[in-house]
DNA sequence: AGCACGCCGACT
DNA sequence: GTCGGCGTGCTC
């Protein structure tokens, strides 16, 4: 504490060092004290990230202190470790763990309406519909009232006015009730027991420890860790679990109600106002035992955090890109030694650097080999297209359409999996060749029949379909090349008339909350076929799928992406997962043009280890360090001032023999990266279109005299610990 | 994040 | 001749 000092206040603004300011006279500061400081010509929110050590001369004053609980020590060393370790400015990382806004204004009650009254004197069709909505005389919000009958709500007002609903105040819904660690305790199989008890073992142990826990889908590796979560409860501590925010569904949510008899924590995007505020106080404060969240649940307020959970860790999601970079599952191993708490990282296709880690013994390597309750793995097999091959515009061979028919006869569920959206990829005119290419970028333009236009994937330009070819204005010569899942649509109802069918898509007409009604309706067995690309993938129990089509199981393993045949085997190994979780087995049949493929080859055997192995030899064979060293930089051009923190940090990938892969933009000196530490740079992007070329563009350009680094260090935090 | 300064294209 | 585009820099 000090008063009438200085103290040095960061700003959650793109500023890597924190200011000082002057103490007035009355006030007692401390480092993690939220305040007001002046900046510029307004005034803004800072935390005191050290105090006294401010540079003397006319420092402006503080303006006031937030009634709000300081960020504790952990979490400023999080955030001053994860600056350091992303490169980004300090304020830009104190703004992701500073996302609430302090606010003085009383809470009030949120008010919902009841159908209590008799109907107004006037009816209207709005009315109508909004007296159905209330029907059964609920309690319900007024926003959501208004959404569910769509109207708006001035409607509900004018029938609140006519005293057809009465306005009374919501109950407060508890935001963190207390977890049961021993509501319904599951029986675990003796595989399953001996893992559940290491990672129990791990959280008595109350030290930092990192476990893979790897198990094929449906080998119980939510009620093995939900084992250590308990054990965590018992102890009176916190977890958090980590997820993609897709995988935070309702059937998630079912589950770890049904193990501890409350819901969780909730935290994502879409928690937002009040509640989100609430929730942070709730876990500030201890009162919320587990919290479920999306990547920014990891710059929470914890206040004593027993275990980190990062469930589905090889995925993508986790990878932030924009504004601050870092890995979601990175820094939560960060936050688990800061903490001094145990992590771990499940998966049933675990991303390959988090492989490195637990073969060199810094992770431990738990497995769930078998599916639970003793059903069976899906039996995988090939169809050779080359062989089988579907008629011209079709993409089905023999051999699915007999499965699928069969399935149909059998009434049991048929999934097609197609990780292209749209119609056809391509349009081209028969007559003249031309392509439809996006303006902005070199990718083709995908049919979108559904939509009635040409989108382009990679940027978003969308452009009407035009009824004759821009080049040649041949009418009717255009042809579209290829199958998207919408397309697919189209054989399967020729195909299959009698059948249910639907399509999920990421850009499903309804947006995301119909889709997830629809994912419902598809685990409730109201549909005979589903068309999906990858988010059918991903997290979702079907019970009655019993067959999984592969329409191109070649798909995105010829891409120049390092990674491509990574995702594409976590992909492959995840849908082909879906069948078969129910009573009865499933199979799975993959169609490729193929078979012979190292990748496809190791999935049919259904041992990873065999994949893993491939990809180390190919890696090898293309002249790449192995997984584990390799860093990522991320380069743009920028201030002066930041050089040399870059340089310094390059030195450190250096020193650490890691390679260097370029993200980008750039107009960076390469001189910096390849003259003073002789690096061989690797590209290594999530980004799928067109990185050779950029790369190539940028080693033209050449080394530019002017701007500075910047740097941005990927994929393993573990050897800068 | 805001806000100012500054340097090149199309307008009354 | 100016209005305004957003690139770059600064805020204790």
């Amino acid at each position: 504490m000090i008063e009438g000092g200085t103290v040095d206040v960061l700003i959650p603004l793109g500023l890597d060092q924190a200011y000082s300011y002057a103490v007035p006279p009355g006030l007692a500061l401390a480092p993690g004290d939220v305040v007001q400081v002046p900046l510029g010509p307004r005034e803004t929110v800072g935390v005191v990230w050290a105090v006294g050590a401010g540079r003397g001369g006319n420092l402006k004053k503080v303006t006031g202190k937030y009634d709000m609980p300081p960020l504790d020590p952990a979490l400023r060393k999080l955030v001053d470790w994860v600056a350091w370790y992303t490169l980004a400015p300090k304020g830009s990382v104190l703004a992701l763990a500073l996302r609430r806004q302090p606010d003085d204004t009383p809470e009030r009650p949120k008010l919902g309406v009841r159908l209590a009254g008799p109907p107004p004197g006037r009816m209207t069709p709005a009315r109508a519909r909004a007296i159905a909505a209330a029907e059964g005389g609920l309690l319900i919000a007024k926003s959501a009232l208004a959404e569910a009958a769509s109207v708006s709500a001035a409607v509900i007002d004018s029938l609140v006015d006519a005293g057809t609903f009465i306005v009374e105040p919501m109950p407060r819904e508890a935001i963190a009730a207390l977890p049961d660690p021993d509501h319904a305790v599951p029986e675990l199989s003796e595989g399953q027991g001996e893992v559940a008890q290491a990672l129990v073992a791990a959280v008595q142990a109350r030290a930092f420890s990192v476990a893979l826990l790897e198990g094929v889908t449906g080998s119980g590796k939510t009620e093995v860790y939900f084992e250590a979560v308990a054990e965590a409860i018992r102890q009176g501590r916190q977890s958090l679990i980590l997820m993609p925010e897709i995988a935070l569904t309702a059937q998630f949510i079912d589950r770890f109600e049904a193990r501890f008899g409350v819901r969780p924590g909730l935290w994502h995007s879409a928690v937002t106002g009040r509640r989100r505020e609430r929730l942070q106080a709730a876990i500030a404060s201890g009162e919320a035992k587990v919290v479920a969240g999306a990547r920014s649940a990891l710059f929470l307020p914890y206040k004593d955090l027993g275990l980190v959970v990062v469930d589905e860790e090889h995925e993508s999601a986790y990878k932030q890109e924009d504004g601050v970079s870092y890995h979601a599952r990175d820094m939560a191993v960060v936050r688990g030694r800061i903490e001094n708490a145990p992590v771990v990282l499940a998966s049933a296709t675990p991303s390959l650097e988090t492989r490195v880690n637990a073969e060199r013994g810094r992770y431990t390597h738990l497995k769930l080999p078998e599916r639970f309750g003793g059903r069976e793995l899906p039996t995988l097999g090939l169809v050779d297209l080359r062989r089988d091959k579907p008629e011209r515009g079709r993409w089905l061979s023999g051999a699915l359409v007999k499965a699928i028919e069969t399935n149909i006869e059998a009434k049991e569920q048929s999934l097609l999996f197609l990780n292209r959206r749209g119609y056809a990829p391509l349009t081209l005119c028969r007559d003249c060749g031309h392509r439809f290419q996006c303006p902005n970028c070199t990718a083709w333009l995908v049919d979108h029949r559904f939509r009635r236009a040409l989108v382009c994937h990679h940027c978003g330009h969308v452009e009407r379909r035009p009824q004759e070819c821009p080049a040649c204005h041949k009418p009717e010569s255009l042809m579209a090349c290829g199958p998207g899942v919408e397309r697919l649509a189209e054989e399967v109802a020729t195909l299959f008339p009698q059948a249910r069918s639907i399509v999920l898509s990421s850009d499903f007409p309804g947006g995301t909350e119909r889709l997830k009604t629809e994912l419902m309706a598809v685990a409730e067995g109201e549909f005979d076929i589903v068309i999906g690309t990858q988010l059918v993938a991903k997290g979702h129990n079907f019970p009655g799928m019993t067959l999984v089509g592969v329409v191109d199981a070649d798909l995105g393993l010829t891409s120049g992406d390092p990674r491509a045949a990574e995702r594409t085997f976590q992909a492959l190994r995840q849908v082909t997962g879906r069948a078969g979780r129910g009573e009865k087995p499933g199979r799975a049949l993959l169609q490729t043009h193929d078979p012979e493929h190292p990748v496809l080859k190791a999935l049919v055997s259904g041992d990873p280890e065999r994949f893993y192995a491939a990809e180390e030899a190919s890696r090898e064979a293309a002249g790449l360090p192995p997984f584990g060293r390799l860093a990522a930089l991320i380069v743009s051009a920028n201030g002066q001032a930041e050089a040399e923190s870059h340089a310094r940090a390059l030195a450190r990938c250096a020193e650490a023999g890691d390679g260097i892969a370029v993200l980008g933009p750039a107009e960076a000196p390469l001189a910096v990266l390849r003259g003073r530490h002789r690096m061989r740079l690797i590209v290594r992007t999530t980004r799928e279109v067109n990185l050779q070329d950029y790369l190539r563009a940028w080693l033209k350009r050449g080394p530019k005299p002017k701007g500075s680094v910047r740097v941005a260090v990927d994929v393993d935090p573990q050897s800068f610990l």
